[in-house]
DNA sequence: TATTGTTATACTCTATAACTATA
DNA sequence: TATAGTTATAGAGTATAACAATA
């Protein structure tokens, strides 16, 4: 295609700097976004962000917190959070509940339809989750698992929440 | 806190969903994004943005390469490397060298401070590396990377490039 | 006419802050 | 007055498409 087809850039060029073969850390961003970018193809085929999907997951997890609970749990501002609920009531997958104690809070849960619903993104979780995989053999796979998890815990992260909803500079 | 202090969300909410330990592809997506959220903390000390530090990395890596071929490799519109590519050059770590023998072409190289400067880089990134693999000795590091760069591999990801140039689509 | 780099425009996403209703 | 939720506004970041220079 080019004039100058120089080196095959596959292990280091020929004017000094090194091959560098990607450490830990790039590679689990790399994998990591790349990851994020299937799942949300995927979820897309279900008409759903991943944000959307994640609300819906911790929705489903934890039932009837109000959505200042959930907020803070997902580390976004509320007024992010009307707009995500806004559309998933709207497609009849989750409700607002006014409390009757105190009319302020909102509390969240899954509708029937929303229950059948997570059937479908489990489906498509698990479609998902053999897609990263492959490659490695069972116990492989558990392996891996272990490593993280460690790695997750050792970093202060939370189980189950994507630090997607958190802006950059946050804890 | 609240009056209605319910389950620890530890271990699984009491009304029939299940605790659900995530898999590997939920945590390299949560670890991903940590790991670049931290990376962007880092490279903001240097003044830098993660795009910016990967584009560095490109042309130390390739130099000498049109903006055109940059844009190919990294998956992005060329339009964008502009802005990109000003903000190095301004900053006098990197320079557009017109080709003679076909003057549409600007070739990227570091300038004699990019060079420099990509020691800084390095040794940020070191430390980078070493934080988020905090809790894993040598050995399990090694076992981590072994197991990340196959499923890369699998996944048809190229050396070195991030994926978060692409558009959400994109392969 | 085709290609490289640039500029202009529009769009999406998000956070901040003002607003309301309840307490 | 303080808090939950909502709405309004503005900003950052990005892609698409028009444009100028060169071939």
């Amino acid at each position: 295609m080019s004039t100058n087809k120089s080196v095959s850039a596959k292990d280091g060029g020929g004017d000094g700097s090194p091959p560098r073969r990607p450490g830990n850390a790039f590679l689990l961003a790399q994998l990591g976004a790349h990851a994020a970018a299937r799942f949300a193809e995927r979820v897309g085929q279900l008409d759903l962000t991943p944000a959307q999907a994640g609300l819906l997951r911790l929705i489903a997890w934890q039932p009837g917190q109000s959505q200042q609970a959930v907020a803070r749990t997902l580390g976004t501002p509320p007024s992010r959070l009307v707009l995500l609920v806004d559309g998933l009531e709207e497609r009849g997958l989750i409700e607002r509940r006014r409390n009757p104690e105190d009319r302020r809070h909102h509390a969240l849960y899954l509708t029937a339809a929303g229950t059948d619903f997570m059937a479908r993104l489990a489906t498509v979780g698990a479609a998902h989750e053999d897609d990263i995989c492959d490659g490695l053999d069972q116990r492989e796979r558990a392996q891996l698992q272990e490593l993280l998890e460690r790695l997750a815990v050792r970093q202060g992260l939370a189980v189950g929440v994507h630090p997607g909803y958190r802006p950059p500079a946050a804890r």
